[in-house]
DNA sequence: TATGAATGAGCATTCATTCAT
DNA sequence: TATGAATGAATGCTCATTCAT
């Protein structure tokens, strides 16, 4: 694997983590920098700029969940409930939510990107259920459930308190009983 | 009621409604007194700063909602069910959640309002549907209802769409069904 | 006069000796400001930017010029004569030549002004020429004028020595003799 | 002829177009190494710094001019006239004038360089002329003409147009007629 | 010789805040 | 109360230069 990778991964996640305690605009370049052990100006060898920065931590982490977790959801030596029990428990920690909220009216790009990563998650869902129910229902559960673990997630986040968020997981488990 | 107040009323609606759509941090001071028709000084005689026109913001909103929203909750002359769709479908644009992941870690004094909003419209819901389920069950159905409006809200902003907003309300509709 | 517009003019003509002395993109808005008195940002309260401060100079010398030295070519009380080495002998500072070369590829606001300057200019010994040569060739003069002392204003910075401008400036006499 | 030499020249000559173009503060390295299919810190085998390469354009040119244009003026196999047509004609171009004024206050070096380029056209002129003018009045001309070639340039850039750069070659050839 | 990551200084610009008028 | 000039810190970004590989 080459360097640069590394290197690049490396600047992602660390951004990744600051975008999701601080938020895009109160994370600077410079706060990433620094937690990379790098020095302001250091970043722009790797990219152009803040927002491909946040760009490509959105990109890392969408095929970072469809490798690791959404996976699960086409994973045939799992039954439809195992895949829907990981799919459930693995998904917190996403950022998705906040940036969804703070950027959408200023940069498209990123909007984009979030829809796309949700539909990931949401095909993984409708895939594990739709032998259960009719297509379109199953369509508008998928999108239900992903918009519940959001609010969910946010809750968890405001009230320190991961109780909701464990509630919500077991409702989205009994999909399938 | 004083000029002043009125003053404050407008800074605040401006200041609500760009937060709103730009989020705290990509809205500035300047935005706020343009809005206002004001420069940029001049907001420093209403208000302390940025952080306490923040606080104001969400008191206010606070304050708007106990009395236009939540009060339906306490209000005898309706049904149950009546009470519940007044607080469900007027419930919509709320900015608590997206502050609530904004500016969570950063500025404590918001997460503690927040917190209150929260727990108004919590008690609220609660007191609704507290004759038809256990108390504790009653408590966590009405967390669960906060979240999962939040979680539709959110995807309703990120898909400009308003269906999955009127699923939701309908199904808080339904707790009482 | 109001303060505002002393503090631009004061501003300018900081600008415009630190241009002159350095050129437009060695000279910075810290380098203006401190030459002002004022502080980096501070700059921004009077011009939206560099480019701005950069094209105001433009227009002020443009005006400057008009005011107090073009206007010798429309003054009836002077001979021809008396008029041109008014106009040849004030003419002598200008930066507009340096920035013709300097950003004429890369702000093309900046180009449309100077090549504005020199019409000026332009017209201004056409309108005292005119009578003593053929139209086509009386314009065909004017420009060749303003070439050859632009080219003499380049030499007597190079050199430090201002032989050659005085010089041109005489041969420019010559044109009505 | 070696190939460190080449690329010297290579190097040499796009930064030269660069200079020429942008001028030299807008030309950065990472600019020049790009135009030479080369990455930014590779430019440093070949020159200790942009000064360094600014000053071996100079030199370059003045090299390249004498070996090409100037050294008209000594072909005793031409007639004066010849000469000095051959010499205006193909002077069009250099970027001397424009460096004169844009690094002339800041870069000493430049600047003497700059001062020994119009010293070899200037005695390529003088060469040519001397037995047609006294001494001292050969000198002036050669200085003149090479000031008022500059203006013409420069109106050249200016206006996109060489009419004037064109008048100003046959002005020059008339000096011997 | 070539690369590309790293540096540190500098730049244009923004912003929350202050304050004299 | 309103203004607008001023401030100082911070931000995103550029650039010339260095250096290990």
């Amino acid at each position: 694997m080459p360097q640069i990778k590394t290197d690049k991964e490396c600047i992602l996640k660390n951004a990744i983590h600051l975008f999701k305690v601080h938020g895009y605009y109160k994370t600077s370049i410079a706060d990433i920098s620094k937690a990379c052990g790098l020095v302001k100006g250091s970043l722009y060898h790797h990219f152009k700029g803040k927002q491909e920065i946040g760009l490509a931590c959105l990109k890392y982490l969408h095929s970072h969940f469809n490798e690791t977790v959404f996976i699960h959801a086409y994973d045939t030596s799992l039954t439809n409930k195992e895949q829907l029990h990981k799919l459930a428990s693995e998904v917190g920690g996403c950022l998705w939510g906040n940036w969804a909220l703070e950027v959408i009216n200023d940069i498209p790009e990123f909007k984009l990107e979030i829809q796309a990563c949700f539909k990931s998650w949401e095909d993984a869902i409708f895939s594990i259920i739709k032998s259960n129910y009719a297509h379109i229902e199953a369509r508008e559960i998928a999108k239900k459930t992903i918009a519940n673990t959001q609010g969910a997630l946010m809750m968890m986040r405001l009230y320190d308190d991961t109780d909701i968020f464990l509630k919500c997981i077991k409702n989205t488990q009994d999909l399938l009983s």
